[in-house]
DNA sequence: AAATATACCTGACTGC
DNA sequence: TGCAGTCAGGTATATT
């Protein structure tokens, strides 16, 4: 599922080839995305240069003067080069076709993503709410346990929600959880300051680390190549109910916080 | 104010 | 073989 690597791994393999091209039009075959695909996109992007791809959480922000095209993955979008030719499957909704070379094709079967124009991202509502970056110096053991005080939820939905931090989604919440030795269903305002630490270096840490194994692919991720991720080769946790603990041979246990699978072993994150 | 529930959507899977 | 039901999950929005 495209969470922060995903989109990330996805913004580093386009750059190179779309920053600096401009837009020849854009065709969309189904505009029922999270919100409607706006009805005069080709409109608004055609002849404007591309300046750069940014990402501020899960978003996707390609930069034209005087304005920024949203991109949100969702759960099951994917964002890649395509030769000009190339057939269209099932799901692959918007294209964006480039002064040349290849053009960019949005695919998603499940349509939670979202595409919008802009004309000024940096006050835009989606973004008026959002947490610090995880990889980003506001994000220290000192945010999280100020945070983290008053809180009576459990530790992974909390982790999980965008005004806290953002990036942060169920794969990687597990996994962070599970290196940081926290159980978690643990109450958010019970956790200590060392916790505190230990779960700040291991969110960066499984961040990291997936954005340098290209992110991870259950499913339907591929990056701007159309290639997968491998990080799912070094989870710890997630998806592995029943299975041994990497660490002590236990097996992993689930159970469901705020509608969503929660993965972990009862021994180290005891 | 914060916590929880709901809606959006398709595909893979399960059980009858 | 088919069909109904369940689950997966990001996040805005509504409700408690």
């Amino acid at each position: 599922m495209p969470e922060l690597p995903e989109v990330e791994t996805t913004r580093r393999g386009l750059s190179p080839h779309v920053v600096g091209r401009r837009v020849a039009d854009v065709l969309v075959r189904e505009r029922r995305l999270r919100w409607p695909v706006p009805d005069d996109l080709a409109g608004v992007l055609r002849g404007r240069e591309i300046l750069e791809i940014g990402r501020r959480g899960k978003y996707l922000l390609f930069r034209f003067a005087g304005g920024a095209l949203i991109v949100h993955l969702g759960m099951s979008g994917s964002l890649r080069l395509a030769a000009a030719g190339e057939a269209v499957r099932r799901h692959d909704h918007v294209d964006i076709l480039l002064d040349q070379g290849p053009l960019l094709r949005y695919h998603d079967p499940r349509r939670f993503g979202a595409m919008l124009w802009t004309p000024e991202p940096a006050s835009h509502s989606l973004f008026a709410a959002l947490g610090p970056e995880p990889l980003g110096e506001e994000f220290s053991p000192d945010y999280l346990w100020t945070a983290s005080r008053g809180r009576r939820t459990a530790v992974k939905p909390f982790l999980m929600n965008a005004a806290i931090v953002v990036g942060v989604g169920n794969i990687y919440a597990s996994e962070a959880l599970f290196l940081a030795g926290v159980h978690p269903a643990r109450e958010t305002a019970s956790l200590e300051r060392e916790e505190c630490m230990r779960l700040v270096a291991a969110i960066r840490q499984v961040l990291s680390q997936a954005i340098e194994m290209g992110g991870t692919t259950l499913r339907d991720f591929v990056n701007g190549h159309g290639q997968p991720g491998y990080f799912q080769q070094a989870l710890h946790a997630y998806g592995r109910s029943g299975q041994s603990c990497m660490r002590c041979g236990t097996a992993i246990e689930t159970l469901r916080l705020g509608q969503r699978a929660s993965y972990f072993c009862p021994v180290c994150q005891g």
